[in-house]
DNA sequence: CTGAAAGCGCTAACAT
DNA sequence: ATGTTAGCGCTTTCAG
């Protein structure tokens, strides 16, 4: 028995309120009100309380009749390892945290797999509200928080009409790192984008494919890089993008591989994460590359590692993101207009880009 | 309005059966039993709940007449950015997110600051169950957890008898450890271990406040090095060792400058940790020390950052002891006696373990 | 300051 | 296959 023993029934409210010969009132006030009772039967309550292995009101009563559950429910519909893996994506959800405590409210993790139609979590989960973290556009899951008569906020993805949802500009910030490379005088690069659909393509990207995206992160940031490279004179076409499903720091790794293995002259490498940069480092690093002498590559995100890996990255507050979409949520009350917040970005130039090199210059291959 | 509108008040179970003039149960039977009733009125209700935007039972009603909240609770009492900062400890929280999953149950993470007395969220959150991951000895949350009738499970720390808990063993690992770092030849050697205690003490510890600390973890850990080097014939006593109260990638590195300022013979830094060791490695670069030339350094835990940073450290299932801790909770029914779940661990010597700089070598500092 | 009464919205026997 | 009945444990007016 992994409990102390308790005899026969849990006491209730009411039967520790017959026990001392008091009304339920009474009982509630001792650990409502407080103020209601004089200290002295407050005290009597709540030492016998403590003799009947009373734990307080059962949580899951106060909340039915207080219309309360005293939590907030996230979705992940990405499956969770990527939630929990990304250091941008745990930020976030730190931040969420962060803003629960401040409120004094509990936060739920609300299982909900991708592909998985089982809905059923998603309703059964007893919050005041639903957080719902960077899913794809038309995510069932979504629907399902939508249906429930709770406020929902948006983090990062889907963009939708008239719901409130917080995110830095992805457009912008990718318009500025692209130009940071183009600036550089890059013009043969290649793309390394996490997952753009549901169904999995661990594999170059098509232009359709890509401006297809059900994922509106990555549709936008590809779109920006686009039109900077357009308008630097490359045209997107002969642009490689690779996509990968997963997105650990080995998908980075070889999805770097794939495109260096198809496209040798490039001489910049853009990842849409930090995650996957930092595969890509490696990866040049195995091939023997310098970085970035033979190859610039960069991310998005800002993660610590990456910091500490030196990687020219567009830094995005992810742990501000996270509190913003918390206190969104939890001082939704009866507004009136949905809101939208914009985090700020910020380029993060590291010692990972630097000027292509040089058709003369001797390539040190393995 | 982040919603759409909604008429007056929400629809409930029983407006949506007068409405289609059947019994309550019989809407009930239509979300939970579906067999129960005919597939054509099963229809009939699902379409006038729709209309009624009824988007079904209440969970929380749901919970107190079924007397099970449908969500587990996940005790932190570290300040959160300790839980979330670590990959070791997300993937712990990863490991019973996942085992919540598969049980399709939720995850609440319960607020509990360290220090805060303030013990109401725990008596407030509707959950099934508590896991209760790494919290010192003499926690007022892990104590109000037990309170409650539901079963409890503790992850690492504290070591309770007659409770179910899950864990490597950390003297063993430990000893493991540091045999390796004594057969290497290293007798001068320093520590660079996690909080002790409560009470904040950025700075070296006494063989006091070692043994006395408030953390299983880290005391069998300190434990374990003790009794290992002094039987190699080091007295412990000699052997500083810095603590550190957050617990960041900069407080590895101010740690061990902080040690290597005072103690600049020590050739091996063992560090009770990954974070702090990928700190100290971020140091000696700093100071131009080679690793493992100049400088050994370990970890502990395994990290996918330390991997890549070729750091010796002891590897620990993390993700499994996260649904180790899961699959107990969940499983824990009516068990009759208390289960410990020690988990295996491995000794992974990567590149940044070596033989000590022997007296002549020249030593290559700033 | 304390008590009596009235549900919150739902499910589970137990009928029919 | 559907309905009737009886609460789950609590908070909250409203009276005393």
């Amino acid at each position: 028995m992994n409990r102390p023993m308790r005899s026969r029934r849990q006491a209730t409210l009411a039967s520790l309120a017959a026990e001392l010969g008091v009304s339920r009132t009474t009982v509630s006030n001792a650990y409502n009100r407080p103020d209601q009772l004089s200290p002295e039967l407050r005290k009597r309550v709540l030492e016998t309380a403590k003799r009947l292995g009373y734990a307080g009101p059962d949580p899951v009563a106060r909340s039915l009749r207080t219309r309360k559950a005293g939590a907030v429910g996230l979705l992940l519909t990405e499956n969770l390892s990527y939630a929990f893996r990304d250091p941008a994506a745990v930020g976030v959800l730190e931040g969420l945290a962060l803003a629960c405590e401040d409120a004094g409210v509990g936060l739920t993790l609300v299982p909900g797999s991708p592909g998985n139609e089982d809905v059923a979590a998603v309703h059964r989960a007893g919050v005041d509200g639903f957080v719902v973290y960077s899913v794809p556009d038309d995510d069932p899951h979504l629907e399902a928080a939508l249906q429930r008569p709770v406020p929902t906020v948006i983090v990062d993805q889907p963009q939708l009409d008239g719901m409130d949802r917080v995110g830095p500009d992805d457009e912008a910030a990718t318009v500025d790192l692209a130009n940071h490379v183009v600036g550089l005088g890059h013009r043969q690069v290649g793309v390394l984008c996490m997952r753009l659909s549901s169904d999995r393509n661990d594999d170059f990207a098509s232009l359709y494919r890509q401006q297809d995206a059900h994922y509106h992160v990555q549709r936008a940031r590809l779109a920006a890089l686009q039109r900077t490279f357009e308008a630097a004179g490359v045209s997107w076409e002969s642009v490689p993008v690779v996509e990968r499903f997963d997105h650990h720091v080995d998908d980075g790794a070889s999805a770097a591989r794939q495109l260096l293995d198809k496209h040798p002259r490039v001489t910049a490498l853009i990842c849409t994460s930090d995650i996957l940069a930092l595969g890509a480092l490696a990866e040049a690093g195995r091939r023997g590359l310098r970085v970035p002498a033979d190859l610039t590559i960069t991310g998005f995100d800002g993660i610590g590692e990456a910091t500490r890996a030196g990687l020219t990255t567009v830094h995005q507050p992810v742990l501000e993101k996270g509190k913003a979409a918390g206190k969104l949520l939890l001082g939704a009350g009866d507004r009136v207009a949905s809101k939208v917040i914009t985090l700020p970005t910020e380029l993060r130039v590291g010692t990972t880009s630097g000027p292509p090199r040089t058709a003369e210059q001797h390539w040190f291959g393995p």
